[in-house]
DNA sequence: TCTGGGGTCCTGGACCGG
DNA sequence: TCTGCCGGTCCAGGACCC
């Protein structure tokens, strides 16, 4: 804990909901819920109008139409995001050197480390500039929390929303946080929060009268005693600006539970697939492969194997999570897969080819195994670290194959809606594409264009109508028209800038400045 | 029409080698 | 040679976060 409150945290004001309000004229001052749309959708973030009506994050999306029937519920459109959060992490980056994302909508800053700040006055001019500069070139409001500390500083930032500042003087922590649930803690979440009012403890002071031994009794040895000294508002954890990633993972919650076992492999398959995309995508290779099934009980496991060496070859990859699928029983029916690489590195094994045929081999001996004893269950867990045989996996599909139908990548966002490529998702990949022929549909929210009246977003689509909504984040609120789905005027676009570009570049190189004052 | 997706960290058991 | 201990690694699951 350091003696000036120069941890900044600034927390963006329901960020998906507030970007779109800025895109669409029409839907400022309204409930606005962004979110999966499909039947098993939840909220990703709803607008503080949406809120009122008791709609908030994770809960499913369908129960939040009931509680607010006529809001605008709409995809999320990531690549827009990422866009304005750039603009904001640079801001961010022109206070110092040392900014430590936490998502698209959040991070901390050292002001100390970059000279931005050294007193609690230093501290708030700099947090208050911060927050016309955001609201000046992304048109958004965020909130700042300032403290000695990165707990202490995003619970302000948290006590300060919406569109706030709040700063915790040093010495006023323990008073500050004594009342308050226990909840409030990071790390403090439904089942660690049940535990403790079990116990009878249910807010922070009761927390450090508890003592560390008790709470290391009642939730373990390294959350108990974290758990302590974040209550007596003890956290020396330093502002990290580079974290590396420790694994990567794609998954698909199916719109209808999986029965089909052939489905189910080609699914995995198609997972894997995309796993290694975006491992490679990000230079890296992983040694340990897992495949994880969430069953129709919503009941959730997962199987690992470890590989002799790190790899970011598809194929290895594809027949590692289909030997791992061979473990698992799916009889009942499959709502999620994913497949995920954990231990990874920035090289990868040279002998991958080597590695790959070893896998099929001990596949085929696994088989000829199984078949041999009618049994195929699990080989016994004694074998060394290096590819496991699983059951009866491999078949020795062809590589490169085709796996199913394709154009099947419509599970959770924009489920039942239309077409989401991955990488949309978490704005890796450029704008929605064209869908094939013959099965274009819209998603709630997506820029279009139309050849005669210009530039718009789709207010909502079915049975064979799409409904757009012709403005732009300079306009007035515009019309609505309705079009054939297959209206060849109407096309995907690139979404719009939500402020006109020089005018954000003006304030961004503005802010740049270090040092000035306001 | 209950419950997404992408992560991190911790715990505890099994197993192995020294 | 047998046994126990200990640390490291792997694996599975759970909790939590945004």
């Amino acid at each position: 804990m350091r003696a000036a409150p120069t941890i900044l945290h600034l927390d963006m004001d329901a960020f998906y909901a507030a970007v779109e309000q800025a895109a669409k004229p029409s839907l400022r001052g309204k409930p606005v819920v962004v979110g999966g749309l499909g039947p098993r959708g939840v909220v990703a973030t709803a607008s503080y109008e949406a809120r009122r009506f008791g709609v908030h994050s994770a809960m499913p999306t369908g129960q939040a139409r009931r509680l607010a029937p006529n809001a605008a519920y709409l995809v999320p459109r990531f690549t827009v995001y990422r866009a304005v959060s750039d603009q904001v992490m640079a801001l961010l980056r022109a206070l110092s050197p040392l900014v430590e994302p936490l998502s698209l909508d959040e991070a901390f800053v050292d002001l100390e480390a970059g000279g931005a700040a050294d007193d609690a006055a230093g501290a708030r001019r700099t947090g208050e500039r911060l927050r016309a500069d955001i609201h000046a070139v992304t048109g958004l409001t965020g909130s700042v929390g300032l403290a000695g500390s990165k707990m202490l500083a995003k619970i302000a930032s948290e006590e300060a929303k919406p569109d706030g500042l709040l700063l915790i003087e040093p010495g006023t922590e323990r008073e500050l946080l004594g009342p308050k649930p226990v909840r409030i803690l990071p790390g403090v979440g439904p089942a660690t929060g049940e535990q403790l009012r079990r116990a009878g403890i249910t807010t922070v002071a009761e927390l450090t009268e508890a003592g560390e031994d008790e709470l290391v009794r009642l939730v373990g040895k390294a959350h108990g005693a974290s758990l302590f000294r974040m209550a007596m508002g003890y956290d020396d954890r330093p502002v990290v600006a580079e974290r590396d990633a420790k694994s990567v993972s794609v998954e698909d919650t199916f719109d209808v539970d999986l029965h089909d076992r052939v489905r189910v492999r080609a699914e995995v398959e198609r997972l894997a697939e995309r796993c290694v995309q975006r491992l490679r995508g990000a230079g890296r290779s992983g040694r340990t492969v897992v495949l994880k099934v969430r069953r129709y009980d919503f009941s959730t496991l997962t199987r690992s194997e470890t590989l002799r060496g790190p790899t970011d070859d598809p194929g290895v990859v594809r027949e590692a999570a289909a030997r791992l699928l061979e473990l698992v029983d799916t009889t009942g029916g499959v709502r999620l897969l994913g497949v995920g690489v954990t231990g990874l590195a920035d090289y990868t094994q040279e002998d991958l080819f080597a590695q790959a045929a070893e896998a099929r081999e001990a596949a085929a001996v696994a088989r000829g195994a199984a078949e041999a004893s009618q049994e195929g269950g699990v080989v016994g867990g004694g074998e060394p670290a290096g590819v496991d045989p699983g059951g009866g996996g491999g078949e020795g599909a062809g590589d490169g194959e085709r796996p199913g139908e394709g154009a099947d990548e419509d599970a959770a966002w924009g489920a039942g809606a239309a077409v989401i490529p991955a990488g949309a998702r978490d704005g890796t990949e450029g704008v929605v594409p064209e869908p094939e022929e013959g099965t274009r549909r819209w998603l709630a929210g997506q820029d279009v264009r139309h050849a005669e009246h210009g530039a718009g977003w789709v207010q909502g689509s079915g049975i064979g109508r799409v409904t757009v909504r012709f403005e732009a984040p300079t306009s007035p609120p515009g019309r609505v028209r309705t079009f054939r789905t297959d209206d060849p005027l109407l096309s995907p676009s690139d979404p719009l800038p939500l402020v006109p570009e020089p005018e954000a570049e003006k304030q961004a190189v503005g802010s740049a400045e270090p040092g000035q004052s306001s």
